[in-house]
DNA sequence: CTGAAAGCGCTAACAT
DNA sequence: ATGTTAGCGCTTTCAG
């Protein structure tokens, strides 16, 4: 910095003042400056202009390296923050890394606001974050004091699903749910109020799956020995849709043509050419915007009543839903 | 640092010994200063630390986020990096993020050394980071001065491939390659290689594959049009494997019964249950333990010829490969 | 083991 | 518009 104010044949002050564009600099002197810098290759050195800023103008995220969503999330959260004037810091959570560690591995580098893709922490524990600073959830469904949470409505996917069904004339629509899993108490209900409001409320059967193929494989067997007319099914997830359709299809049922199936999260699996499955995905880029905002909103000092912000999914048509036969 | 030293009734430099574990404090001060330090939740900032020391040590480093590969080599990279005594800046590629940003940022935190995740950069560029700091670029094949390259072993890849399937009593023995894709050239020579020491010199075909699952799908064709009595392939990857099953299934060839084959990646794709593909896996660990180990090696001074780290992938065998009928 | 003091590379308030 | 002067929170050297 020295060696750019000397070779600009300006003071260290003005290029301070430069590099923050900050009144106080006229255009040309700007101009010399940066001229200077970029003979030097300088470089503002990070760490530093943290050290010495009040505000650190940083955001800690936390992520599981794992999650092939949480990548699409952090993705959209670089954007997002860069348009809000922040910087992002990484932080993975993995088997040899717990999430308190990688919490705290963020806090050290005093990034003012935190935010969690799907933590696992319990609510105290982010409550007491939260008293610290703005802190933000992603994707995962909490009530603790001062979190914010930005979220999916899962219980929208799930209408979503039913009514694209529904628009195809389907009327024996089944969910496989997923159990006690994160979301699947709220696709449930979703599923449940999207066919009543559809007048088909004799026809709702939740049927018990999983997260898993196998959890997929084991529904589907169920429903062709128990509701052979059933002719649309929506299931918890992708995985749990590939081994229905796996099973259908092996049970000589034509998929989409005696029966149409629809999952959830828009997985890498949904695209594989010969999987082609109608989806529901989420909006990562939404999410981000966001979450985003709301820690950026608090840092700015807006108080908020603790609440959550929702996002609707969004219907993804493929190849395995189409009319059914009596239509 | 000024409170807990006054709560412990020691000096701030004590503190800062205590914290560095550098020697010149005994073990019960040290005690003591951990103890109010912990009454107090204190913790060292971390930009201070860094911006006062020589070294900061810390390793940058740059990967996809949509690279699930990438995830597990982060993973290793944390372990490893830990277990040298560094500290690891992540810094993600993304559509709005391009490498040289990512690389900057990275530079910016002053990092020591960088390990870059299959980049993009031209040999030329890799050379230019390599002058300034310690450089190892994974999953990738380059020859750049200066630079060291962690990566698997593509041609041995094929060569367990191959041994695999002659070992189950094959010997028509048909690779799908992936044409200019990075990693295609060797598995190729790895199969022909393999083909020649098993002796079966004249039953060595390399058919025009590719990435996707359709690559696999007209390859598939192809070899059943051309070559009907191939009973085993080894696919590009894992993809291209699925797109082949899929193929060869519907033309009614069982597999593994009639029809054996072997992907490659050991991807998400590969472990579903219907698919159950017999694959060829790398070793994110070895392979993050290496590049580590590397990097600070450099770091300590040791010089090298710029030369590669080969690490052999291993065998995962599933249910896509079995005995040919003719055995 | 302590205490003082300089410095890391910036920011930011203040004076010119 | 430009220069001066303290810090930011720690490391590190050095004499006690």
């Amino acid at each position: 910095m020295e060696d750019v104010a000397a070779k600009a044949g300006v003071s260290r002050a003005l290029v301070s003042i430069v590099y923050r564009d900050a009144p106080g600099a006229s255009d040309t002197t700007r101009a010399r400056v940066l001229e200077a810098a970029a003979e030097l290759d300088y470089r503002p050195d990070h760490r530093a202009r943290l050290l010495g800023r009040q505000r650190t103008k940083l955001l800690g995220v936390v992520y599981g390296v794992r999650h092939a969503f949480h990548g699409d999330l952090v993705e959209a959260l670089y954007a997002a923050a860069d348009l809000a004037g922040y910087d992002v810091a990484l932080s993975a959570v993995a088997p040899t890394r717990d999430e308190p560690r990688a919490i705290q591995a963020l806090l050290d580098y005093r990034c003012e606001g935190l935010i969690l893709l799907g933590p696992d922490q319990r609510a105290k524990a982010l409550a007491e974050l939260a008293a610290a600073m703005p802190t933000v959830v992603v994707a995962r469904k909490v009530t603790a004091d001062g979190v914010d949470v930005v979220r999916s409505d899962d219980s929208d996917g799930l209408r979503q699903a039913v009514e694209h069904l529904v628009s195809l004339g389907h009327r024996r629509i089944v969910h496989v749910d997923g159990g006690r899993a994160p979301g699947a108490a709220e696709r449930r209900v979703g599923y449940k109020t999207a066919m009543r409001r559809a007048g088909m409320s004799e026809h709702i059967w939740v049927v018990g799956g999983g997260l898993t193929e196998d959890d997929g494989v084991a529904a589907a067997k169920r429903i062709l020995r128990e509701a052979p007319r059933t002719t649309a099914v929506a299931a918890f997830n992708d995985k749990c849709a590939i081994g229905m359709l796996d099973t259908l299809r092996k049970a000589g049922r034509d998929v989409p043509g005696e029966m149409s199936v629809v999952g959830y999260d828009d997985s890498n699996l949904a695209g594989l050419s010969h999987v082609d499955l109608t989806t529901i995905g989420q909006d990562p880029k939404r999410l981000a915007e966001l979450a985003v905002g709301r820690a950026v909103a608090r840092l700015d000092g807006d108080v908020f009543a603790d609440d959550e912000l929702v996002v609707p999914p969004s219907l993804v048509v493929r190849g395995t839903t189409a009319a059914p036969k009596e239509a």
